[in-house]
DNA sequence: GTAAAACTTGAAGCGCAGTTCAAGTCAAGA
DNA sequence: TCTTGACTTGAACTGCGCTTCAAGTTTTAC
C-alpha cells in the first residue's frame, strides 16, 4: 500500500502517518522509488497507537509501549507500571474537574453586587 | 505598587501580568516615567481572573467575563449561557476520562500473545 | 557616585500533536 | 505524451498560556 491508501483505510492523514514514522512510532518502510510502500502489518500497528491514544497516553508513552520491549511482550506486560501513573493521573484530572464545576455552580448563585466586591471576597477566602 | 509587587502579592510572574494587558484581561495602568504603577483594584481583578482559571475558563473566556459587560453588572450575569455551556464541556470530559480508565483497566487485563493480536483484535472490533 | 536590582520593549521559545506550505518528483490513465 | 493526482522533503505554522531573551532604562541601596 502507498501511504495514501493506508491513510484511508485507518482515517489518518498522509502526514499524520510521516509524523509518526519521523517520531519512532511506526518503522521506516520500504521505499519503490522513493515513495513509502507499506504491508498490511502497518494497520495493527496504527490500530494499537490509537487505541493507546484513546486511553489518553501521550505520543511519547505510546512509543514506549511499541517500541521499548521486544517484540513477542504481550501488551498486559507493557502496560506494567504505566497504566497504574496514567490511571492515577485521569483520577486526579477528573477530581480537579469536579471541583471546577462545583466552582462554577456556586459562582451562578453568586449574590456579590459587581465583580470588585467578587474579588475582594476572594482576597479574604485566600488570606 | 510597580509591577513587581503586584506579582509577589498575587503570586504571579510579572511577566503574566504584562501578557494579561496585552491580552486585554487587565486595563493599561498609569505610568511613572515608563514604569507600571497599579492601584490595589488589580488585585481584586487579577483574583477574579484567577478564580475564572480555576473554574476551567480560558483567558478567552476570562476576557469576555470581564469585559463585555458593564462594571455594574455582576458575576452571576455574566456567567449566564457561558457557565452552562463550560459545565457541559466540563462533564463531556469527565465522560471521556472515565472511559479511557474503562479501556486502560480492560487492556491490563488483555490475553493476547502480543501487540499484533491486539492490532489485529482491534481492526475486527472496527469493522 | 556607582552598582545592583527592577523595570521597559518586542520577539522568540516551550510542549503537544499534528497540519500546511513550497517546491519538486513520480505514477497512472487517456 | 501529457495531464492529473499522489507522493517526496524540510520548515514553518496552529492554539494555549505564558516564559525567556536581549538590549536598554529607571530606581534603589550603599
Amino acid at each position: 500500500m502507498t501511504i495514501g491508501q493506508v491513510a484511508e483505510r485507518c482515517g489518518l492523514r498522509a502526514s499524520a502517518i510521516r509524523f509518526y514514522e519521523r517520531s519512532g512510532l511506526l518503522p521506516e518502510p520500504l521505499r519503490c522509488s522513493g515513495q513509502r510502500r507499506y504491508g498490511s502489518q502497518v494497520l495493527e500497528r496504527i490500530a494499537v497507537l490509537e487505541f493507546a491514544k484513546r486511553c489518553g497516553f501521550t505520543l511519547a508513552d505510546a512509543r514506549h509501549l511499541l517500541t521499548a520491549f521486544p517484540e513477542s511482550a504481550p501488551l498486559s506486560e507493557r502496560l506494567e507500571g504505566i497504566a497504574q501513573k496514567k490511571i492515577t493521573e485521569l483520577d486526579e484530572k477528573a477530581v480537579r474537574i469536579s471541583v471546577m464545576k462545583e466552582r462554577i455552580e456556586r459562582a451562578t448563585a453568586c449574590v456579590c453586587a459587581d465583580l470588585r466586591e467578587c474579588g475582594r471576597k476572594i482576597l479574604e477566602r485566600e488570606s
